[in-house]
DNA sequence: CGGCCGTACTG
DNA sequence: CAGTACG
DNA sequence: GCCG
């Protein structure tokens, strides 16, 4: 008995590899190519998801609205399909670049479409497997997901674009922006090897960028090499990038959600700002975001209302937010993040002297600190005291045990001209130099009253990571376990001044003192130099792309939790200073060098 | 749709 | 355990 | 919000 079913295309999203194939003997009318089905099955319960599959087969189709009627075009279509927001886009769309087909742009899938059906239906998997089960073609209305028309015939002619209209067209073309939209001159510098799908070539912009953008040509600079990559490590960001001021109208709206407790939303305003950090060309259209890495249609857009405005509206209700204006400063209490920021908010306090007066008690020790120290710790650190106070650790470190090394991180080294506060990696080639350390440098310091509270001690004990798998074959040099990587993070003030007063001047320090074992210290200066999503991008390369684990103390591993030692020399010798070893972590780990003032991705 | 850095201290 | 910190 |  053989069912009347349509032409069906099964997607293998959700499937084993057993089901997958059950399926398709069992499906008399299967087809492989996309653009024939009449309906395509698949393992899915959700239209966002049926989205997601089209896009992914680059299959364009517009959605239909459950009132339409299937077949002819209506005349009001035009219209939606400019507000529709389930419109699905792709590069092999002749309406991707509104009749200026792109002979460059269509690969495959355009020779089929003769023959194709002008509609498809995506439908729950449910109803072939209960169809079978029935013995009789279902009612295919239960299960259908979405219905959609496929794109082919070309619009009417755009004209001069409203800012509203080419929001519009923007959405459109960047519904699949990437493989359309990121252009690179031919000969131009970066060649097109091993960067994947993001290396076709164009040779100029698709003709809707120059409706959105400008009257004349506009050709769009070559993305350089190391922006085909989402890793921020592997790009250069400098402190002072060409598109600044439209970076910071991004960070304000990423400080939004930072308050918010929108830890995902910073993440994605991260990578956005960490791509457009490392862009070295002026913006001139939002075409040229979309094709960046961590950049796609919100970001985009936020580029043309950039462009047109000079701002953007939702970082400046954010900023006239006074509800977020609180947050902020409670934010910024040390000890105090965004949940207890809200708290306070919810109680009704406004200021910090709410805070004293009502909640004082409630506050944990360090909340307590950062609150009477507030204003001080939002002082800026000139260079010249940073490298003042690290001295003074440097000596008091070789006081107790003379050849201690010592490097200032953080942004100090990334170059900023004033630092939030004071980072330091010290190391001591001699083993047992490192170990307890921490402790013996903070009483040191105390005793001679420069730091004044500790915040946190951490003295994270040798005993790490010793997988019991870890074992198989002597690994020759690092052996096992390392040594931790302890640290305190303490306030400073410098005890001696001269101005006569009674009480002491000199503002209050925030300091972070990092003791490392020698064999690690490459690590911890890494760890410890960069910014925060060149910091996450790197574990995240070491974790995708390595099969390494990745923190400031070492790297280990995925497979076995053995110890990697990228630092040591060819003979097991251990690395001669600290930046040399830093550099062989670098190429350990398959990354360029970049200088520090180059790890500045916000 | 699932993923988004990894670790340690505090209470 | 949740919350916070560090880059 | 973006990526795979």
């Amino acid at each position: 008995m053989t069912l009347d079913f349509p032409v069906i295309f099964l997607l293998p999203t959700n499937l084993g590899a057993d089901e997958l194939h059950e399926l398709e003997e069992q499906i008399p009318t299967l087809t492989y190519d996309i653009n024939e089905a009449e309906v395509i099955l698949g393992n899915v319960h959700r239209k966002q998801r049926v989205l997601f599959e089209l896009r992914k087969h680059k299959l364009v189709t517009e959605e239909i609205s459950t009132t339409e009627t299937d077949e002819p075009t209506s005349p009001s279509l035009k219209r939606r399909r400019f507000q529709t927001p389930g419109s699905v886009i792709t590069e092999d769309s002749d309406t991707a670049s509104d009749g200026d087909f792109h002979p460059l742009l269509t690969q495959s899938t355009q020779s089929t479409l003769k023959a194709a059906p002008t509609t498809v239906k995506v439908v729950k998997l449910a109803w072939f497997t209960e169809s079978l089960k029935a013995g009789t073609v279902l009612p295919i209305e239960d299960y259908t997901l979405y219905r959609g028309r496929k794109q082919q015939s070309k619009p009417a002619k755009l004209q001069q674009a409203s800012p509203a209209k080419a929001a519009n067209i923007i959405k459109r073309a960047l519904a699949d922006p990437k493989p359309s939209s990121h252009g690179s001159r031919p000969g131009s510098s970066h060649s097109t090897t091993s960067h994947g799908r993001r290396d076709h070539f164009i040779t100029k912009a698709p003709a809707l960028l120059h409706m959105t953008t400008s009257e004349h040509e506009v050709e769009l600079p070559p993305i350089p090499a190391y922006l085909h990559t989402t890793y921020a490590c592997q790009r250069p960001a400098p402190t002072h990038p060409p598109n600044e001021p439209f970076i910071e109208e991004l960070t304000k709206i990423r400080t939004a959600r930072t308050l918010l407790g929108d830890k995902i939303g910073v993440r994605a305003y991260s990578s956005a700002i960490a791509a457009l950090i490392s862009y070295p060309y002026l913006l001139q259209s939002a075409f040229e975001v979309a094709r960046l890495p961590g950049c796609g249609l919100k970001i985009a857009q936020l580029y043309q209302e950039f462009r047109e405005q000079g701002e953007l509206q939702e970082a400046k209700e954010d900023e006239s937010d006074p509800r977020l204006a609180v947050l902020k400063l409670f934010h910024e209490i040390w000890g105090v993040a965004e949940t207890t920021a809200r708290e306070f908010y919810n109680k009704g306090w406004r200021d910090l002297d709410d805070i004293i007066e009502y909640g004082w008690d409630t506050l944990t020790r360090v909340q307590q600190i950062g609150v009477k120290y507030y204003d001080e710790f939002q002082q800026k650190i000139p260079r010249a005291e940073v490298e003042s106070i690290a001295n003074i650790i440097l000596e008091h470190a070789n006081k107790i045990h003379p050849g201690f090394q010592m490097v200032i991180v953080g942004g100090y080294r990334r170059g900023k001209l004033a630092s939030g506060d004071v980072d330091v990696v010290l190391s001591h080639p001699d083993k047992a130099a490192t170990r307890g350390f921490v402790e013996q440098i903070v009483v040191a310091l105390e005793q001679s009253n420069y730091i004044t509270h500790t915040l946190i001690l951490s003295t994270a004990n040798t005993e790490r990571g010793q997988e019991p798998v870890a074992w198989k074959g002597n690994e020759k040099k690092s052996g096992t376990g390392f040594d931790t990587l302890d640290k305190a993070l303490v306030v400073w003030q410098d005890p001696h001044w001269t101005t006569g007063e009674k009480k002491n001047p000199n503002p209050h320090r925030r300091v972070d003192i990092i003791i490392s074992p020698w064999k690690t210290a490459g690590c911890a200066v890494l760890g410890w130099t960069s910014g925060t999503t060149f910091q996450r991008d790197l574990r995240r390369y070491c974790k995708k792309e390595r099969s390494l684990k990745f923190d400031s103390s070492g790297i280990r591993s995925r497979a076995d939790g053995t110890w990697v030692d990228f630092e040591s020399g060819p003979n097991g010798e251990p690395a001669p200073d600290m930046l040399t070893a830093e550099r062989r972590v670098f190429e350990g780990l398959g990354l360029e060098w970049r200088p520090p003032e180059e790890r500045c991705t916000g």
